[in-house]
DNA sequence: ATTTCTGCAATACGCTGTATCGCAACAGTA
DNA sequence: TACTGTTGCGATACAGCGTATTGCAGAAAT
């Protein structure tokens, strides 16, 4: 029984775990939006079966929930800055960057209850930034109201981002002229301050747009945080 | 040649438009979440087949649209009150409202640009009633900041409501004690502020809570108003 | 050496969005 | 009235999806 006779033992299937899982999914996603994210797929870049994964997760909404964590491990700060408002402001601009480098988050942000460990740090982080500046209602309610303004804020702006690239055109040009459907309703006359605002209104640029509704929702915190508790 | 010979004539398919579409699929919608949403089902429900609708929508996208644009002519006031800022509070309201009616709305808004008629009506509204009282820029970044607050609390709202309904728990106690993996994690001391938040804290309805925070935002807003453009 | 257990792979099912194709009924013309 | 062109519908088809089920091979345990 010569080495010749006997046969190569066979190949174990490589190992895998939950981080190799996530990767794999967010490089799916980062290169073909989050459609492009299939079980299969993510399977087959680990030289797996589909059925293999569900050893990890039960459903393809809890891959989305481990990849949406990932994430979150990228948006919580390295170190925490003193000033709170400085810190929401960290918070929230990490966030944009995180979203514009995985523009798929803008369709998970929000969707479900993040509890993962990453997303519970942000959290932990940002509360203890404001802890002991007002009661703890007044606290929670200042979080809340400035992480829905970011969630709305970086969806309109993927959004559209999305727009543009799908039609070729800036968003002003698109509203402007070229864009035929709302040039043509504008030209209805039903929408006229509407249409001034398209034709007179100064483009802003993204980021500045985004800085500047923050600024004014922190203003609004700041103003509540001053006073005790109404 | 006596009636009974001849055949009667064939039906001819029941009359289409889009109309008759999007009502089917919001009904749809409605019933079973987004995802019930098929154009298969969509088409059944007309008693046609499922490329015929084909002629009436490209792709399934574009019904979401549809849907979309469909629901904010609910959204649309009956009548403008003259204050910007109840202005402002109706408009978000009636979007939340909208949104508790057609739950899948929460996952559509801000995905894409709307720019369907009622879409567009109600931004004019919203518009004009803000017209006039800064400079254009500062209008046009009061409405998008303040609707940027709306979609995001609004998902969140959506999203809670949701994972109480999947888990039978509400919110508190599913964080409090009964969520098992939540009270594992606040157990391990590595949050110590969210624990506090968690265990102290005040449950306060999602209405009261939305119109809070929505009116920090148009505090906010109003100081912009007030003051001529930066 | 034999049995039990574990976990992977293959197969399969029902469903999806949509491209393609052939045909039947209408409109227009001779 | 006969014919022809066009339109739009239905059927069929395809590739892909998430996931339930099944069977089997290797590892572990006796």
């Amino acid at each position: 029984m010569t080495v010749w006779d006997r046969p190569e033992p066979p190949t174990r299937p490589v190992p895998l775990d939950r981080e190799r899982i996530v990767a794999a999914a967010i490089a799916l996603a980062d290169e073909g939006g989050l459609e492009a994210v299939s079980l299969r797929k993510v399977a087959a870049r680990l030289d797996a079966g589909p059925m293999r994964l569900y050893g990890y997760i039960s459903t393809k909404e809890e891959l989305f929930d481990l990849m949406v964590d990932e994430v979150y491990a990228e948006i919580l700060p390295e170190e925490q800055p003193g000033d709170w408002r400085e810190a929401l402001r960290v918070h929230a601009h990490r966030t944009r960057q995180a979203t514009l480098r995985h523009q798929w988050l803008a369709d998970l942000l929000g969707r479900r209850p993040s509890l993962g460990p990453n997303a519970m740090a942000v959290t932990e982080v940002t509360l203890s930034a404001l802890d002991g500046l007002a009661d703890l209602d007044t606290v929670m309610r200042a979080v809340e109201t400035v992480s829905a303004y970011i969630t709305g804020a970086i969806r309109r702006e993927i959004a559209n981002l999305r727009a543009e690239r799908a039609t070729g055109l800036s968003r002003r040009d698109w509203q402007r002229a070229s864009g035929p459907h709302v040039s043509r309703m504008l030209a209805t006359g039903r929408f006229p301050a509407l249409a001034r605002f398209v034709h007179e209104g100064t483009e802003v640029d993204a980021e500045t747009s985004f800085a500047t509704g923050l600024d004014w929702v922190l203003d609004a915190v700041a103003a509540k945080l001053a006073r005790p508790p109404a």
